[in-house]
DNA sequence: CTCATGTTCAACCGAGCGGTTGAATAGAGG
DNA sequence: CCTCTATTCAACCGCTCGGTTGAACATGAG
């Protein structure tokens, strides 16, 4: 299959999917449960979980007929990670920018602008 | 089309499009530049960026025959509400549990526990 | 054992995705 | 105008996805 990143991202990009997630992250649930508010057969839900499972999201065991669902936290983290990584590094080169057309327009126009920008890479 | 969070999320879950939005962290790029590293058509690639500027990823100016691709770092804070708002309840319902855990641990255990997480939900 | 409940497996279907190739468009430059 | 470069459009292909239905499996209860 795919890496583990792609999996969770794929999982969480459809609807039904983030929205068990966020029923999840209330209280643990059954898949008769989680189905309940969805106007889609079980087996479809079943699939579903199977994703969020395969990407790690969720956990389930077994406790008599029924396989209670679990929402696993620790997976989030490292979305957050990369996630946070590249916003961080995309925002402070958009401050680098503000700052150089600060001098730009503080300075006579000449190259130190481009000078500082190219520095700072 | 589908909502935007989906839509994100779907634009992430592939590992090319993941790591042309990691190279456009650093700087902005053209079409051919972004082309360079993988081993697929033009055209594929073109294909990749209109994913990630339909999900608000990045956005493309014209300059000369060139499309300079700019990173847009606002659609992350999305992503990250979202996902931090779950993973801060699954998390907490985490806590919780165990200090149910550490009471049952302490006390004789009796029906006090779990009328503590019942009365914590 | 039989039965009801809860869940999954299997096969199928239409739509969309990631890739291809070939042709078309946009703009700079001789 | 013609041409070269950069990029996109269009049609197609195989695969996966989200959904369906019908059958199978797992387990607790009578």
């Amino acid at each position: 299959m795919d890496d583990e990143l792609s999996r969770v991202f794929a999982a969480l990009a459809d609807p039904t999917r983030r929205d068990m997630v966020a029923r999840l992250a209330v209280r643990d649930a059954t898949v008769n449960e989680l189905a309940e508010p969805y106007a889609v057969s079980l087996q479809a839900i079943s699939k579903h979980l199977r994703v969020l499972e395969d990407a790690g999201l969720v956990s389930r065991t077994r406790q008599a007929q029924q396989r209670p669902v679990h929402l696993e936290a620790e997976v989030f983290d490292l979305m957050t990670k990369w996630i946070e990584r590249y916003r961080r590094e995309a925002e402070e080169r958009y401050r680098r920018l503000d700052a150089v057309l600060a001098a730009m327009d503080a300075n006579t126009p000449t190259e130190t602008a481009t000078d500082q920008e190219r520095g700072a890479s």
